[in-house]
DNA sequence: ATGGTCGGCAACCGA
């Protein structure tokens, strides 16, 4: 079973990225965020016709998140359900026996911004939400755009960022606590060494071969999960196209 | 810690 993440920033300009990778890559399950379109603008029929069922919830121009999937979707349902105020940022669904988890993390703007306080409550409904619905035991997946890079090898100068809302001390705890509910990052299983990255921000050396970036997106699964797990890596190949994201496809193999 | 450029959408906001 094949299952990716992949910040797309508009799935309406993305979408012919989205589908070329699909064919090439195959995955079972594909999870999207920024989306940025409203559920009926959502661009369904192409996705359809490329053999991909689809649970989206999309606002105008921010947000929105989406899982498509090869076989049928059960259980679908959006947003923290302790937190209403934003649907937008979190998708789940059942999909071959596996609980699929997309996220979109609030991004914090700034330290002192109430957006950051917000993002760090965000990580603590999330564990929640964890806590409430599954057990270790079962097989779960959260995986999406998490917005905090780890540890200082998952930021490309570590010692330039830690007042950056990614990398603030504040957010790794909350998204470490998260992670703590059992969840293992499935790409650091075959890939523990520093220098691998999934987004490079629009404003910084994008274009550039040595281009700095951050590994934000994750694949992180339950142990029971994890032991299934066979391969991950990161595909830079879209940001060689035309008009890439500023994010980059993640993607896990499972038995 | 800068600013840089994007996408959406029609002036700037968010990242």
């Amino acid at each position: 079973m094949r299952i990716a993440t992949f910040n797309c920033n508009s799935i309406r300009t993305r979408l012919d990225t989205v589908l070329r990778w699909c064919a090439e890559q195959r995955p079972d399950v594909l999870c999207l965020q920024e989306t940025k379109v409203q559920d009926p603008d959502f661009p369904l029929a192409p996705l359809v016709d490329a053999g991909y069922r689809a649970a989206f919830a999309g606002m105008k121009s921010y947000n929105g998140v989406a899982i498509l999937s090869r076989g049928e979707l059960g259980n679908i349902e959006f947003g923290l359900s302790s937190d209403p105020r934003d649907p937008f940022r979190l998708a789940s669904a059942t999909a071959n026996g596996v609980s699929i988890v997309n996220t979109y993390v609030p991004q914090g703007r700034d330290i002192e911004h109430p957006m950051y306080r917000y993002k760090l409550e965000w990580f603590h409904c999330l564990r929640r939400y964890f806590d409430e619905r599954f057990s270790p035991d079962d097989a779960v997946v959260w995986l999406g755009d998490l917005n905090v890079a780890a540890e200082p090898m998952d930021v490309h100068s570590p010692e330039n960022y830690a007042h950056h809302v990614c990398f603030h001390a504040a957010a790794r705890e909350a998204f470490r606590h998260c992670r703590a509910w059992g969840f293992v990052d499935v790409f650091r299983l075959f890939h523990p060494e520093p220098g691998h990255y999934t987004f490079f921000d629009y404003r910084t050396s994008f274009r550039g071969a040595d281009a700095r970036g951050w590994r934000i997106d994750y694949i992180l699964a339950s142990s029971s999960l994890a032991r299934r797990a066979r391969a991950s890596w990161i595909d830079l190949e879209p940001r060689k196209r035309p008009r890439p994201s500023d994010h980059t496809f993640v993607v896990a193999d499972f038995d």
